[in-house]
DNA sequence: CCAATGTGCCGTCATCGGGC
DNA sequence: GCCCGATGACGGCACATTGG
């Protein structure tokens, strides 16, 4: 399709009213647009509205203003793949459109930022019930019966709806039980909890939950390198995640693209065989 | 039904490169 | 030089699929 060739179909009622009106866009367009803009649909009231192809991704974020991711993904799209380069491009555009926020809580319920930062120190259990983590550093349970199921409320660390700790109600006060051997939570202020098996005094895989400071008070110094390589890893975890989505993300643009151009080169086929066909027919009229 | 295999996701480690 | 974020590599786990 060369250049100011657009065709143009309408659907319309039986009585002949218009509902709406598709415009294919030419292939350099398409090409220009790298990997979603398909089409033009005219709304009845006037308003026209890129198609885009749809992926998981990207479906939360192009509902909106779509002319400026169209620009940032043939930007992307037109250099070697470099996650890094995609980094800085997503953290550009951050500061004025929140889309890596949104695409995280629908993608995999990972953290909206990272980690550290959580949304609220407020935790959900499996039965809708809260715990909170105070300023003070305590732990709070809301009226708990038998053993119950902790599991992150929205973002976090944790796949959503994932356990990761569970605690029982007892005479004394609540008691913790986890999968693996440690746990650390971190509150909004950026405190950071270790929740941990003891060596004994309790069942195993009973567990207690520690505030900073008894932490700090009970081990002294040497534990503040732990707490550091614990901060660490949960930095590093969250990192694995973003660039894991960053990837699948580049990858899923990539195979846009391949759809993209796949329809290009046969439009671009059938353009040839038609030409060669009329050529075919009526020799004398090429390069009329 | 069950073991083998494939696939996807995750956490961790090692390494690199940029900022200070 | 140190710190920190990004990312490749690796291994583990859970789940789905497949063949006997």
């Amino acid at each position: 399709m060369s250049e100011g060739q657009q065709e143009t179909a309408i659907l319309s009622t039986s009585e002949g009213e218009t509902l709406v009106t598709v415009t294919q866009v030419s292939a350099e367009e398409v090409a220009q647009a790298g990997t979603t803009t398909m089409a033009l649909v005219q709304l009845p009231g006037g308003q026209t509205v890129q198609v885009a192809t749809i992926s998981d991704g990207e479906t939360s974020q192009e509902s909106g203003d779509s002319s400026s991711d169209t620009q940032k993904r043939r930007e992307i799209l037109s250099r070697r793949p470099s996650y890094r380069k995609i980094l800085n491009d997503l953290s550009s555009d951050a500061a004025a459109v929140p889309k890596i926020d949104e695409e995280k809580a629908e993608d995999d319920g990972a953290s909206t930022n990272n980690i550290v930062t959580l949304p609220t120190p407020i935790y959900q259990t499996s039965t809708g019930q809260y715990f909170a983590i105070a300023g003070g550093g305590a732990i709070q349970i809301n009226g708990a019966e038998g053993l119950q199921a902790l599991t992150m409320a929205g973002a976090g660390g944790q796949q959503a709806g994932a356990t990761i700790v569970q605690y029982a109600q007892t005479s004394d006060g609540q008691q913790f039980f986890m999968p693996g051997s440690q746990v650390v939570v971190q509150s909004a202020s950026g405190e950071t909890y270790q929740i941990r098996t003891p060596s004994g005094g309790i069942p195993q895989g009973m567990v207690v939950a520690t505030s900073p400071a008894s932490i700090q008070s009970s081990q002294g110094v040497p534990e503040e390198g732990t707490r550091k390589r614990e901060v660490r890893l949960m930095k590093n975890r969250d990192a694995a995640k973003e660039c894991r989505r960053r990837k699948k993300e580049y990858v899923r643009s990539l195979e846009n693209r391949v759809e993209v151009l796949e329809v290009q080169n046969k439009q671009l086929l059938d353009e040839l065989s038609g030409l060669k066909n009329q050529f075919r027919l009526n020799p004398g009229s090429a390069g009329q």
